[in-house]
DNA sequence: AGCACGCCGACT
DNA sequence: GTCGGCGTGCTC
């Protein structure tokens, strides 16, 4: 028996299967999916069994065993080792990355080389203490930790590999150090914190100190950390350990210590008349099986959540498994408590928070089949089900679903094709879905079944409430008014209501395109990365610019390096200067700040949250992150403070960003009995962008949006490769470059796609380039790319793949690499 | 990626 | 005279 094995090395000219036979003693272990450690060039890899096979492909006598099974259980499923394949052709990436992204990263074995003395051997040829230090294990001691303990002795030890004295052994070990901490818990059963006082000796103040924390904090803490915050001592939580007042256990470091908390059951809502039809129509492709892909285009509030639980229970009773794909900044814990609420324990998350055992937990939670929902971020579409009947992408149009590191997949594109699989369906909800898929909806009839269209809408909110009335104030006009303030007089006046009837506002600063950075007033001098062409980073708390993209730091300068001006402009993320403004106009206004300087800390953003959603503030006030799946029954206010500033970004994605936003982030506004106003502050209040997302007209945004890719031809009417390619010598890359594009050019016109179609009709595929990219060079490499323009019926990425080959595998060009970017978000 | 094999400079 | 530089080439 051969199992053909990709081997766990990052490179091109060994991204291929290799063959190995399988031990008899493994035969039954072994099959399609299963992780292997094999011997590969002189030492162990990690690998993944993709075929099994009688035979192999080289002259038996070149093939070598397995050396070791690394799972009881095959991290994989069959279909995902093929989605695997499609993924590193469609996207250019290697067999091995694809792989890679799809199982925890706690799974990533290396390996570990281990020696011991040779059974007949001279011990005393060796340096005692050698000898003495590999006695203390079970004769085997780690090789890295020998060698770092007894650094005089490298070459003793070296000598004795050679000559047999020692020998070494290898084997793959797993990235999953799991190290245990004590935590402090609450007991169960909880009596009253006065019945708890009372059990505790008056004199012992520190206990009862120690107590009223943990009573007051509510929920389990590791100790050492509960030592510090109370100014308890250990001593003292031992006593209290001793009555039964608390428990202390020794928890997985990072894994989650309240994952035993018990979620309160919901039970299924009444669903309205329009959410009953969406269910309907999705009940019936469950029935079916097909693997459809609708789109659930419901306006903020339709109440999509609610259909979305139904479904998945309409799944589950037909035995199958659930998907929930969100984006990662709306998979907080009150998302995650409506799943858990409805299903329980058949619930698995998976979000980027997790440690990477807690996250392993999760998966494995899956692969056993103790879940049946697996709900979380993108890399969620890779949850090891076997019977995949539903699997829901809410938020479609976030462009947080594509991975801007390789493997550059889009979470939407593996689901169905994943889907198709396994014949479940896909349902795409959003209340602004992406050109992509709202031209796909309209177009497809999946799986030809007659033209009915993939698309269900959901246009009223649940109960009937209204749509937030949305005002443009148009900020010239204000300004001819005299008035210079970042708040529009009707802003002001609408905000002053809302402090009087002590209701809530959201205000949001449009800040994408932008970061902090540092200008010299006097000479425009920007401070810029000496090895990126990018500026600099401004972070405010350690006073340091930093560099994006390579990480160079350098301490904020006081006066200007290039005229040595003292008149140096710190552009922050603009919210303080907004929080400050807030104080002065409104005296005593309690204001929230949510931006990239308050939410770095661990839980920080969940926990201004929290605050917001407990009356605590008057105002929440911050960047994009404000818009998104917030739902709090007091606001009834949302302010935008400048909605242009996304809208002019060279991005062909500009307007349809700018619209989503703003529909977005007016959805916060009078979700519940309370009605809900929008104001939208703006210089261009004509642009159509503005002017829809003010009506809550989706469809004449798309199509006004349609009009203008159709023009400029973009996405939906073409699809588009991005290729960066880079090197530190700018003249050798710009001939490689060249090279590159003409020969994808020639390529293309042999295959009889460069001929122009007919007189003024597009070409199937076009070539642009090669440009310098908008960030020129990264890393002290210059940077260049081509933009492949092409209609979606060619495989692009298999002529890339075709004209890269010899760039990456020949005679080496000298390093140039090459990074391949399908269905790109952005290439300015 | 690693590691080996393979041809040319500064050292015991 | 050797140790070692990393350039090319292979890994079932």
């Amino acid at each position: 028996m051969i199992a053909k094995v990709i081997v766990d090395v990052p490179s091109r000219q060994t991204d291929r299967p290799f063959d190995y036979e399988v031990p008899m003693e493994m035969e039954s272990w072994i099959e399609v999916g299963s992780r292997v450690g094999v011997p590969f060039g002189g030492r162990v890899l990690q690998g993944f069994v993709i075929a099994i096979s009688e035979s192999a492909s080289v002259d038996m006598t070149r093939v070598k065993p397995i050396a070791e099974l690394l799972d009881p259980v095959p991290p994989f499923l069959p279909d995902m080792i093929e989605l695997s394949q499609w993924m590193s052709e469609k996207y250019c990436c290697s067999w091995t990355q694809a792989l890679q992204a799809m199982i925890p990263a706690a799974l990533k074995g290396k390996e570990e080389k281990r020696i011991g003395l040779a059974d007949e051997t001279d011990a005393d040829a060796l340096p005692a203490e050698l000898v003495e230090w590999m006695d203390k294990g079970d004769g085997l001691v780690k090789l890295d930790a020998l060698l770092a303990r007894f650094p005089e002795h490298v070459r003793a030890v070296k000598q004795a590999l050679g000559d047999g004295t020692l020998i070494q052994q290898s084997s793959i070990r797993d990235r999953l150090s799991v190290k245990k901490v004590l935590t402090v818990f609450l007991p169960k059963t909880l009596p009253s914190l006065e019945l708890a006082l009372e059990q505790i000796p008056s004199r012992a103040a520190k206990q009862r100190e120690a107590l009223s924390f943990m009573y007051e904090r509510g929920e389990a803490m590791p100790l050492q950390e509960m030592v510090q915050a109370s100014g308890a001592s250990a001593a003292s939580i031992k006593a209290l350990v001793e009555k039964g007042l608390l428990e202390l256990r020794e928890v997985e470091s990072g894994r989650d210590p309240y994952g035993d908390r018990s979620f309160k059951r919901t039970q299924p809502l009444p669903l309205m008349d329009g959410q009953q039809a969406v269910f309907g129509r999705i009940i019936a492709s469950l029935d079916e099986g097909k693997g459809r892909t609708m789109l659930l285009h419901g306006v903020t509030g339709s109440g999509k959540t609610e259909v979305y639980l139904q479904s998945i229970q309409y799944c589950l009773e037909q035995g199958r498994q659930a998907i929930v794909l969100v984006p990662e900044i709306s998979l907080t814990p009150q998302m995650v408590e409506r799943f858990k609420g409805r299903f329980g324990e058949a619930v698995a998350v998976l979000h980027s928070r997790l440690s990477s055992g807690e996250r392993f937990d999760e998966w494995r939670k899956i692969r056993s089949k103790r879940a049946q929902v697996a709900i979380g971020a993108r890399s969620a579409i890779f949850a090891p089900f076997d019977h995949i009947g539903l699997i829901i992408i809410d938020e479609e149009h976030e462009s947080s679903y594509k991975q801007e590191e390789s493997p550059k997949y889009h979470a939407r594109d593996v689901a169905v094709r994943r889907a198709s699989h396994h014949g479940a369906t896909v349902i795409l909800g959003s209340a602004t879905p992406s050109m992509e898929s709202f031209a796909a909806a309209k177009r497809s009839a999946p799986h030809g079944d007659g033209g009915a269209s993939a698309l269900l809408p959901m246009p009223e909110r649940v109960g009937g409430r209204p749509m937030p009335t949305v005002d443009v104030v148009d900020m010239r006009e204000e300004l001819r008014g005299g008035n210079r303030s970042m708040f529009s007089r009707q802003l002001y006046e609408k905000l002053q209501e809302r402090l009087e009837r002590g209701e809530q506002s959201v205000l949001l600063l449009n800040r994408r395109g932008y970061s902090t950075f540092v200008m010299c007033r006097s000479c425009g001098h920007t401070a810029s990365c000496p090895h990126c062409d990018i500026s600099l980073t401004y972070h405010q708390k350690t006073r340091v610019l930093r560099c994006h993209y390579c990480g160079h730091a350098e301490q904020a300068p006081t006066e200007c390096p290039a005229c040595s001006s003292e008149h140096i402009r710190y552009f922050g993320t603009g919210t303080q200067r907004v929080e400050e403004e807030l104080a002065k106009l409104f005296p005593g206004i309690r204001v929230i700040r949510m931006d990239v300087d308050t939410t770095t800390e661990k839980h920080a953003h969940e926990k201004l949250l929290k605050r917001f959603g407990e009356r605590q503030a008057d105002v929440l006030l911050g960047t994009q992150m404000v818009a998104k799946g917030l739902d709090f029954p007091y606001v009834t206010l949302v302010g935008v403070i400048a909605a242009d500033t996304s809208l002019h970004l060279p991005d062909f994605r500009a307007a349809e960003k700018t619209f989503q936003l703003l529909t977005q982030v007016a959805g916060r506004a009078g979700r519940h009995e309370l009605e809900g106003e929008v104001v939208i502050q703006t210089y261009t209040p004509e642009h159509y962008a503005i002017t829809t997302a003010q009506q809550h007209d989706y469809a004449a945004f798309i199509g006004e949006e349609l009009r203008h890719r159709s023009v400029m031809g973009y996405p939906p009417y073409c699809r588009l490769v991005l290729v960066t390619m880079s090197h530190e010598q700018l003249p050798l890359l710009i001939s490689v470059s060249d090279r590159f594009a003409a020969e994808l050019r020639e390529l293309a016109q042999h295959e009889g796609l460069l001929a122009p179609l007919g007189s003024g009709l597009p070409r199937a595929l076009e070539v642009l380039g090669p440009v310098a990219s908008p960030i020129a060079r990264m890393k002290d490499r210059y940077r260049f790319q081509c933009v492949i323009k092409y209609r979606g019926s060619i495989d692009a990425s298999a002529l890339v793949r075709r004209v890269l080959q010899p760039f990456t595998e020949g005679p080496p060009q000298k390093n140039v690499t090459f990074s391949v970017d399908v269905d790109p978000q952005v290439i300015l």
